[in-house]
DNA sequence: ATCCCGAAAT
DNA sequence: ATTTCTGGAT
C-alpha cells in the first residue's frame, strides 16, 4: 500500500475521529503533559481531581497559583506526578507571561522553538500543543508512528524530524488532516499494532490494498 | 540506558 | 502477575 493512502485506509477502517483530542484548548494544554507515557484513563482521573477544585474558566490560572506539591498530589493517578507537576509549572509560567491569552501566544514567531525551550516539553508534546491547541498544521510524531512505519513499510526511522518530513512530503499541510491522522494512528496502534501485535485480526494483514513486499507482521 | 510513577490492560 | 501506557531529561 502506498504511503499516501495510509490516511484513507485508516479512516475507512476507523471512521471519522474529527479533532480526536478531547477537551477545550486550555484542557488540551494540560493533558498534553499529563499523557506523556501514560494511558488516557489515568489522565482523566487526574483531570477529575483538578476539576473538584476549579472549573474550566479558571483552569490555567488556578494551576499556576497552586503550590507544586499540591498539584503533584492532584495529578498522582497520571503517574510521574512530581516531574509532571514541575513540567506543568514550567509550561504555565510561559503562558502566564501572556496572561494565558492563547490568541496572543498563537501569533508568536517561532512558537515551536519557544515551546521547546520549556523544560519538560519535547518535540512530541510541543507539536501536540501546536496542532490541537493552536491549530497549526504540524504533524505529531510518536512511538506509535514509528512502530507503524516500521511494521507496514519496513521503515526503521528514529529521527523525529526525518519522520515528520516524510509526512510533510506526502501529505498537504492541513490542520484537520493532521489532527485526525494522528488520532487514527494512535487508535490503530492501541487496538492492533501494539508492542505485541494482534496481526491475526489486524485489518492490514489481509488488506487488499496492501502490496508491500516488506510485510513483517 | 535509566529514571520518573500509578493504574489500566492483558 | 506482568506489561504497557497519546515522553523527556539525565
Amino acid at each position: 500500500m502506498n504511503f499516501e493512502r495510509l490516511y484513507d485506509v485508516l479512516k475507512a477502517t476507523y471512521g471519522n475521529l474529527g479533532k480526536w483530542w478531547p477537551g477545550d484548548k486550555e484542557e488540551i494544554l494540560i493533558t498534553a503533559v499529563l499523557t506523556q507515557s501514560t494511558n488516557w484513563k489515568n489522565v482523566e482521573y487526574a483531570m477529575e481531581n483538578i476539576y473538584k477544585l476549579t472549573n474550566k474558566e479558571r483552569l490555567l490560572d488556578f494551576l499556576y497559583k497552586l503550590p507544586k506539591d499540591e498539584l503533584a498530589n492532584l495529578i498522582k493517578p497520571a503517574g510521574f506526578f512530581n516531574i509532571k507537576a514541575q513540567r506543568l509549572k514550567n509550561l504555565l509560567e510561559f503562558f502566564k507571561k501572556y496572561n494565558f491569552d492563547l490568541d496572543t501566544i498563537s501569533r508568536e514567531e517561532n512558537l515551536r522553538d519557544k515551546l521547546l525551550k520549556i523544560k519538560g516539553i519535547g518535540k512530541e508534546t510541543a507539536d501536540s500543543i501546536l496542532l490541537y491547541v493552536f491549530e497549526k498544521p504540524v504533524f505529531v510524531v510518536d512511538a506509535y508512528t514509528k512502530r507503524i512505519l516500521n511494521r507496514i513499510y519496513n521503515l526503521k526511522l528514529e529521527d523525529y524530524d526525518e519522520i515528520q518530513e516524510l509526512f510533510y512530503k506526502y501529505y498537504p499541510k492541513d490542520v484537520q488532516l493532521y489532527q485526525e491522522f494522528h488520532g487514527l494512528i494512535v487508535e490503530h496502534a492501541k487496538r492492533y499494532c501494539r508492542k505485541k501485535p494482534l496481526c491475526d485480526s489486524c485489518f492490514f494483514h489481509k488488506c487488499a490494498y496492501f502490496t508491500s513486499p516488506f510485510l513483517t507482521y
